[in-house]
DNA sequence: GGATCGGGCTAAATCGATTTAACTGAACTG
DNA sequence: CAGTTCAGTTAAATCGATTTAGCCCGATCC
């Protein structure tokens, strides 16, 4: 009922466990080890569908041939099929992936490090929290490969792998005025995290070199620990207080849902009486009517890169820094059809 | 570099490993150590903060304080807020959870349940594909605690969390009927699941308690390994040879969200034209003009019920299965809003 | 005063692999 | 023919914890 170990195959094959681990590790050649028992041991092992032990291996090697992701929400489809792709591509190299939600909060993002830590995993996958340089950097000094997603430090040196959150912000505010929108505001939130302040100057600047300069009363940012209802109390408010609005960017998915609910509750109409794009999509933008434009990510590809990224820095470190910065798309969909329409 | 090991705390404190194991396992008492050295030990042990390495302490206890979730697919919302609520739990015991998606491929998760075992996971929570039964029974000889989730096998004696499917179904079909509808039809799949059949005969005895019994015409079941495209093709078809059809019943949530598009590209009026309800909610249903009526699952319960049926077992194995079938909740919505209206 | 008991602590085995250092015997060298 | 080389293999240490089986010593018993 136990398992069979290496000494069991060395037992049947009549030689030493030694030898076993030389042959089961490919170093048969290399230790000159017979062919003759080579076969041998390779037969009895797959007769016997030995399976080595990982902790027995991990504690010796130090690898557990584990990985942790870290994300901020497995809950968001943003994150969740992106954790889809990293297990797929994981599991391709033999590897497995432990997860955890930071919430976006600090302490728990430092507790999650600290667990997977001395979990021993060989490489993290981190969505960093605010405040999170240090433990970052320190969790550099230890040696294992670490690359951060969906946003990074500009401070730290460190990989990523992220979107180009100017250009796709840009590209949606070049959109906007593309469609005849005259009076453009942004709704995102009051995080100073990189991401999230590449998207508000991507925009602004899509808006001045569109020769529609941002206007400080178009602009509105929440806080994003809110509750729904909150969320779409504040931005019913801010339309009230911008009545000449006709076109809004969410930063975020979740703002651009909130928005859905918050325009439609105004009885204005998506497309015609406000155009609306957001920041990433999501099923409900697809489906809703009218359809919501947006900037999407290359969430597979984003997800291969990332475990493709790792597993070269796990099986072989070096100094290079890999630090890639994703092209966005802009799907163009009925919410930003023009005022004409 | 390495990490604080329990001989460093030995040798700190002047006492061996062994004392400082027992005490720092809370046996200081049970192994007659002297209320001096255990506080010295303590004390030692938080001042250099020291964290026992799991890999070796699985090796030799055989716990590994991890749990594997076999889901079908993480991307799918309801797996992942399972996923978020079972890591969530799990946390609070101090296990991690390892994930991974069958797709509903039985040769995925036959491969699963195998790197699972040999990774010496302490628990499974298990999301069943078709053909797993001898698996699922292989893997229950081998002693570990083992959990299914949203399906069970009638014919395995295993610890399970489900819904009430066949209520669910059935509270659906009666409000339909309550809302006047006459010709009512179901769109499911072809899986024979126990799940799905449950909603399928759940649908028929509600409507057949409320005088109004299931026609044949009236019922499609669709194969779920299609693009999306088909789906929609599908349905379309299935509503122009059935033209009568004045309500359906979608039997999971993806079923409805291509449900909403085949039927808004036929030009009918959800709720009026044709009134529609899914199984499990989904936040498109609640966003969408109209809203779609559901049955809902309580996702939080569920994990957290899962996730405290396994520990247990862990902490302590029984003979005792648990079987939970879970209450859905019928939540009404536009969609089923009566001809009338 | 020798045997018994129990409190306080530890040596050593163990889990299952990896890896270093070395051993054996045959062949070759000079 | 002693010394070196090399192919083929292995004993033993190691990773860091847990756990079994005792050791030692002073107090108590008869």
């Amino acid at each position: 009922m136990k398992g069979i170990s290496i000494k069991d195959i060395a037992k049947q094959a009549g030689v030493s466990p030694t030898t076993v681990s030389f042959v089961l590790n490919g170093k048969g050649k290399e230790k000159r080890i017979s062919e003759t028992v080579i076969k041998k041991i390779n037969r009895i092992a797959t007769k016997l569908k030995y399976r080595p032990n990982q902790l027995a291996r991990g504690l010796r090697t130090g690898k557990t041939k584990t990985i942790g992701l870290i994300v901020e929400d497995i809950a968001n489809p943003f994150f969740s099929l992106l954790a889809k792709v990293v297990e797929d591509e994981a599991d391709k190299s033999g590897y497995k992936v432990l997860y955890s939600s930071t919430e976006d909060n600090l302490a728990k993002a430092q507790g999650l490090l600290e667990v997977l830590k001395y979990r021993q995993v060989d490489g993290y996958i981190i969505t960093p929290t605010k405040g999170l340089e240090k433990d970052i950097e320190a969790l550099q000094e230890t040696g294992k490969p670490l690359i951060l997603i969906d946003r990074y430090f500009p401070a730290v040196d460190s990989n990523y792998v992220v979107l180009d959150n100017f250009q796709g912000a840009y590209d949606a505010a070049s959109h906007l005025v593309n469609q005849g929108y005259k009076n453009i505001g942004i709704i995102t939130t009051t995080s100073s995290q990189v991401q999230m302040s590449n998207r508000f100057n991507g925009f602004e600047a899509g808006l001045t070199a569109a020769q529609a300069p941002l206007q400080k009363q178009f602009i509105k940012r929440l806080a994003f620990d809110q509750q729904r209802h909150a969320f779409i109390a504040e931005m019913k408010k801010f339309f009230q207080t911008a009545p000449t609005l006709d076109a809004v960017f969410f930063a975020t998915n979740y703002l651009g849902i909130y928005g859905i609910e918050a325009i439609r509750s105004m009885g204005l109409q998506i497309g015609k009486d406000i155009g609306m794009i957001s920041f990433d999509d999501h099923d409900i933008f697809r489906l809703n009517t009218p359809s919501i434009s947006c900037v999407a990510q290359p969430i597979e590809d984003m997800g291969s890169q990332i475990v493709k990224i790792l597993m070269d820095e796990i099986l072989q470190a070096t100094d290079i820094r890999h630090q890639v910065v994703m092209a966005p798309t802009l799907l163009i969909r009925e919410s930003t059809g023009g005022k004409d329409h």
